[in-house]
RNA sequence: GGACGCGUAGCUCAGCUGGAUAGAGCAUCUGCCUUCUAAGCAGACGGUCACAGGUUCGAAUCCUGUCGCGUUCACCA
């Protein structure tokens, strides 16, 4: 809001000859409901440096704003708060400018070409994707937007980890217990079926595990003698050594997956820019170890295994090179890291979009990169996020206490044509319409309920009551978007231009102060990453407008400026909420 | 044990770099649909901001300590 700087302006030249004071920041704030007045200023601040009551140096101020200023029409003192009105014309004026934008809302700035890398989703092959990939996934998506918002040029890329024991594990249970079945053959989701022999392995092996339990050997030799998992280690081997049959059976198995992931992330409106395959990353990183060798960074130990001492840091010793020579998930990160430095020049930064159980991980990794010399390392970003938990626990895959995320976006689906059918406003339209509908609004509600959570903190889930379709959540943004577009279908011809008023409706003047603060929020929210921001935005605004709604008739008024204003006003709104939503991702519908 | 994060209404969450009497929604009650969508609006009820100190004109916010919950500290990924 640019009266701000206006009014500091004054207040700082006024300071200055009055008391010859200098002064470089002035604070300002919204003034609060009770109090009369739109904008005050604090000036406890001010009785340090000038030894007048507090009355005093408020009066004085008050008076020569009141005096210099063609905005500032009252003043009032409350202890150290200078409440000042600001004119209706200045509101007007306000709204006037941003009518001239074309599409008013959160500001893009301009390119700056700077390239971003946002890794996010991470998933494993051996089985769908969960509730924590949603969130992930939300996150890294809608985090890409405010990115873009803010000039930078953004590649969304996910590190798919689809080599390893895991991914082994559903191959032997599938070759023993499946009589070839595939997707197409059973019509079963591609990665769900993978998924249906993961859980098939683990029974078998528990099984298996246990028999030898009983019969008196130990757990660990139980779990290391169990045939199913010797099963399982050979075919690894296989793999390793390029075993052709077992090469094959992989890629088809992989394949299926990445088609069933597809689907998924087409349904949550979630896309890929790049794709890094954990088989083609994961003997990176080993030339890294000479470079810290030579730098005196890293060390040997007896054993041959390669470490780095952080204790400096305050933190540990830590491996980056086993003693038989192969790497560790680390020294993967950092291959991949410099990697993509050096294949982008112009990569000015990367965000991890990886859960808080990494904190330390990543606190490592950046480390590492910046005492190899990396100046960029300083542009790393570790998107942490706390755990999706359940009502009765945490969320454990091996033990089948997930919430599978195909499962949840078609529950979300049912939930969103429920409340509709009984509202029932849908009528007339045809069933593709509706059930599109119901996507837009069964994400609109998951996607929102997710992203407006601050990200480090832990989110409770609870599936029995869903996701509300009342109060702070996505469908009531979009409703209260379709609302204003139904309104201004309904009132085809009119004229942009709006007439001055002499006195707008407190309402009215809440909704474009808080108009005008948007363009900033995307800044803000680029630096701090948080769609947590914006979605609390946007439902603020959208609690001032609904108030606006309900008690003002637009059609209704015979005043044809004030019905003007108002439709600009809706309209404005209506910019503000298709904009935000899109940073997170959400869709809004024209109608509801 | 060390490190990091969290603790705000019965529940789910806001509260920006310290500002006035702590804000929403849900739930529970009370009113509003012949006037553009009631998925809404108006109101009531609901708080020792985990606890204790400190910093200052002023603390939910910053600092220290305590307690509670969680994560992490692997030749796992």
């Amino acid at each position: 809001m640019n009266i701000y700087n206006e009014l500091g302006k004054i207040v700082k030249s006024f300071l200055k000859s009055e008391f010859s004071l200098s002064l470089d920041k002035l604070e300002f704030q919204l003034t609060r409901k009770e109090f009369d007045g739109d904008i005050t200023l604090v000036i406890f601040p001010l009785v340090k440096f000038l030894k007048i009551s507090l009355n005093d140096i408020g009066k004085k101020i008050g008076i020569y704003l009141e005096e210099s200023s063609d905005y500032i029409i009252k003043f009032n003192l409350v202890k150290g708060f200078l409440n000042l009105t600001i004119s209706d014309h200045y509101f007007i004026n306000e709204l006037y400018r941003i009518d001239e934008i074309e599409n008013y809302g959160f500001k893009t700035k301009k390119s700056d070409s700077e390239l971003i890398i946002v890794e996010f989703s991470s998933p494993n092959t051996n089985k769908p994707l969960h509730l924590g990939h949603i969130r992930n996934n939300l996150l890294g998506h809608s985090v890409s937007k405010i990115l873009e918002a803010n000039g930078k040029n953004v590649i969304r890329t996910q590190v798919i980890n689809d080599r390893g024991i895991h991914i082994c594990k559903s191959m032997i249970a599938w070759k023993l217990f499946s009589n070839n079945e595939t997707p197409d053959s059973s019509g079963i989701k591609g990665d769900q079926l993978v998924g249906k022999y993961y859980v098939k392995y683990n029974e078998v092996f528990n099984k298996q595990v246990n028999e030898f339990i009983e019969k008196g050997k130990s757990k660990d030799e139980s779990i290391k003698s169990a045939p199913i998992f010797i099963s399982a280690q050979e075919l690894l081997r296989l793999w390793e050594s390029g075993d052709k049959s077992t090469i094959e059976l992989w890629k088809k198995m992989n394949n299926w997956v990445y088609n069933g992931f597809e689907i998924t992330y087409n349904n949550l409106g979630v896309f890929f820019d790049s794709l890094y395959y954990e088989s083609d990353t994961y003997l990176l990183g080993k030339n890294i170890i000479n470079e810290g060798l030579s730098k005196k960074i890293f060390y040997k130990k007896d054993d041959g295994s390669i470490w780095i001492d952080l204790t400096n840091e305050g933190l540990d010793e830590k491996l980056l090179l086993r003693s038989d020579g192969t790497s560790v998930y680390i020294t993967q990160d950092l291959g991949t890291a410099i990697k993509r430095k050096e294949d982008n020049p112009e990569l000015k930064g990367m965000v991890y979009t990886v859960g808080n159980e990494q904190d330390y991980h990543f606190k490592v990794l950046f480390i590492i990169l910046k005492k190899l010399g990396y100046k960029w390392s300083d542009y790393l970003f570790h998107l942490s996020y706390g755990m999706v938990d359940l009502p009765d626990g945490k969320m454990k895959s091996r033990e089948g206490n997930v919430i599978d995320a195909d499962q949840l976006i078609e529950e979300m689906d049912l939930t969103a044509k429920k409340v509709s059918e009984s509202i029932g406003k849908l009528e007339g339209m045809s069933e593709k319409e509706k059930s599109n509908l119901y996507r837009i609004i069964g994400m609109g509600a998951l996607k929102y309920h997710i992203l407006k959570v601050d990200p480090k903190k832990r989110i409770l889930f609870n599936p029995e009551d869903s996701v509300d379709f009342n109060g702070n959540t996505g469908p009531f943004i979009q409703y209260t978007y379709a609302r204003i577009k139904s309104l201004l279908k309904k009132i085809k011809n009119y004229d942009n231009q709006i007439d001055v008023l002499s006195k707008i409706d407190i309402r009215e003047k809440n909704i474009i102060k808080h108009l005008l603060q948007y363009p900033e929020i995307v800044y803000q929210a680029g630096e701090s990453y948080s769609p947590a921001l914006i979605s609390n935005y946007i439902y603020d605004l959208v609690k001032y407008y609904n108030v606006f709604y309900q008690n003002l008739s637009i059609i209704g008024t015979q005043d044809t400026s004030l019905k003007r204003f108002r439709i600009t006003l809706s309209r404005k709104v209506s910019q503000v909420i298709f904009s935000g939503c899109s940073l997170l991702g959400i869709d809004v519908p024209d109608r509801m």
